[in-house]
DNA sequence: GCCTAAACGTTGCATGTCCTAGTATATTCA
DNA sequence: TGAATATACTAGGACATGCAACGTTTAGGC
């Protein structure tokens, strides 16, 4: 996206809040940009990882989501509380899974209101192979050391804790 | 979007992957789910704080690059190169910007290539009020302690220098 | 049993992001 | 000087996300 800066533009907002009277507001600020920053290049990563196998990563996370599930099989519902993203958003998802021929819809049994999603024998396929390649492309060489992984996990698991994402 | 789960879904990942075997990656896959998830949690407080100002988040990211730099001006690639996204993307929000009369396009006075963004005076005004919002309705309590805060700040740091967004 | 309230999934709309391609202008170099 | 190359911005398309509204189905209160 561009050649690498000369110095670095979040410090830089730092700064200017801090002389702006914000003194302690702007490191919150700095953290919370730094983290929208980080996830865009992530992204961006597992993005270009994906994209031989002709997934995203919204779709990627669904396939994954069916290949951990018991059964192969999920609810609608149940995969958008899981993915913690809104149901438009998995069924766009399972739409075009469902054109690639990775998942199929199948009536729920007993309640007619919701739809099964179910990962197909090219579906199951395509997850596994999917998964080796973010492995050795993307979490073998996070970009963390290791004891920064571990810090990470426990701050951000307090974050998504407090912010009401599961309790425990 | 949902009531909270019971247990924490990218603690389950994190079992299910060392599982099936990838023990030592298991906890960098854990770590990067958990920066993508926080940074959804973050974006919706940002943009539902927006909202009332009639902004995005997108939007007021180039508002306040704006208002920070000296002239209140700056040509679309610059802007570009410091939010650290595409052109088009630029592009896309200047014309919204524009539309309600916050930015201005002009030519630039000798490189007929570029064209300059403006802050108007009902731009600069809502780039102070929004910043202000942001302040008191989000960075004043971001869910991380000082420490964590601290730790974050040098974690995401020294990652986005590995990945090249600067030197220093 | 019946009728209202709630749950589930889908569709339409708005937004943002990136990519590819195209146009216009600058710069470089033979 | 003139052609080739590089840069800046824009247009159109693919994709993901969330909100609001809708039709269908189920559950609860009377």
């Amino acid at each position: 996206m561009g050649t690498p800066l000369s110095r670095d533009p979040i410090a830089e907002a730092q700064r200017n809040w801090e002389e702006q009277g914000w003194g302690d507001l702007a490191a919150p600020m700095a953290a919370i940009t730094a983290i929208m920053r980080t996830q865009q290049i992530l992204l961006a990563r597992i993005e270009s990882t994906l994209k031989p196998f002709g997934l995203t990563f919204a779709r990627y996370e669904l396939l994954a989501l069916l290949n951990f599930a018991r059964k192969g099989a999920l609810p609608m519902n149940k995969a958008s509380a899981l993915l913690q993203v809104h149901p438009t958003s998995v069924t766009n998802a399972v739409d075009r899974l469902e054109r690639a021929g990775l998942v199929a819809r199948s009536p729920h049994p007993t309640d007619g209101r919701t739809t099964l999603i179910e990962l197909t024998a090219k579906g199951r396929t395509a997850a596994k192979n999917a998964a080796t390649a973010l492995n050795t492309e993307v979490f073998r060489a996070p970009g963390f050391s290791p004891g920064d992984v571990k810090d990470l996990i426990r701050i951000l698991g307090e974050f998504r804790r407090n912010a009401g994402d599961f309790e425990e």
